[in-house]
DNA sequence: CATTTATTACGACGATTGTCGTAGAAAAAC
DNA sequence: GTTTTTCTACGACAATCGTCGTAATAAATG
């Protein structure tokens, strides 16, 4: 099972990994085009390109915690990689909330997740298919 | 749809209201008490009385985010309850993952819950059950 | 080569988090 | 009514986070 050690990226370095996981090796300028589109559009506060800079930098040489960036240099620009998978932090954070606010029983959660309203027939369905073919085995 | 500020508890704040959903008006002392007992289970380092004295007055007194304990004195005791519901502070966690996470569906989120292996069947079938009652309407 | 422009490096700061230690006060036990 | 025991109050501290401003440096332009 996994030799993975443990990301647990904060809220602005997750924001971070999710545009280089569809950009790969992009630079800052490209990751601070995009989180600024993103918050533009949701109406969030502007965030400066140092700013992106800086929690990349730390990100690429922690002082302290496990690296989550790899980079290459092309000229005077960094090409910047995540290095987690985006399942693996997907899983991490799923169970840590889990365990956290559910006292471990993933069924909970799922049941609150989807008890927002906000699931679609389209999802629906897929879930129904992903069950039958998981009591089917 | 609820009032509700957003409460967004950190995980040790999230641990000591975990406890209070279950004991409900507790001291300090019984905070404690079953933090304790739930590290020592999880290997996890000790933790102070002081800890989780101070940290329940930051919830109680908030400088400046939302209070999320109110308690009531008693002699020399005082026995604090939570504010916040439980199932509000697990709505508000899981929209959160999905949101920062996964780009908003709840769907793939539930997928990679269900995903870790870590379901009984009794789970499936209620999960089942609610799937039924959903497509029924 | 001198100047402008793009991009990275570095240091700093206020807020929050998790953690205690020590001081004080109230209640309980002598 | 002292002394001891139990609790609460308060201040402190190191680490992490999110954010920038300013400085340095390399590349491109003229």
């Amino acid at each position: 099972m996994s030799t993975s050690k443990k990301y647990e990226p904060s809220d602005a370095e997750l924001e971070i990994l999710q545009v280089l996981w569809a950009y790969q090796p992009a630079t800052v300028k490209t990751v601070h085009e995009e989180i600024s589109k993103k918050r533009a559009a949701e109406n969030r506060d502007e965030v400066g390109y140092t700013t992106i800079l800086k929690q990349m930098q730390r990100m690429f040489k922690s002082d302290k915690k496990a690296i989550m960036l790899s980079r290459e240099i092309q000229g005077k620009q960094h090409y910047y990689t995540a290095i987690p998978e985006k399942e693996d932090i997907q899983s991490t954070l799923t169970d840590k909330l889990v365990d956290k606010a559910f006292s471990g029983s993933a069924m909970q959660m799922v049941m609150h997740a989807l008890g927002q309203g906000k699931t679609t027939p389209a999802e629906l369905e897929a879930l129904q298919k992903w069950l039958d073919q998981q009591t089917e085995e």
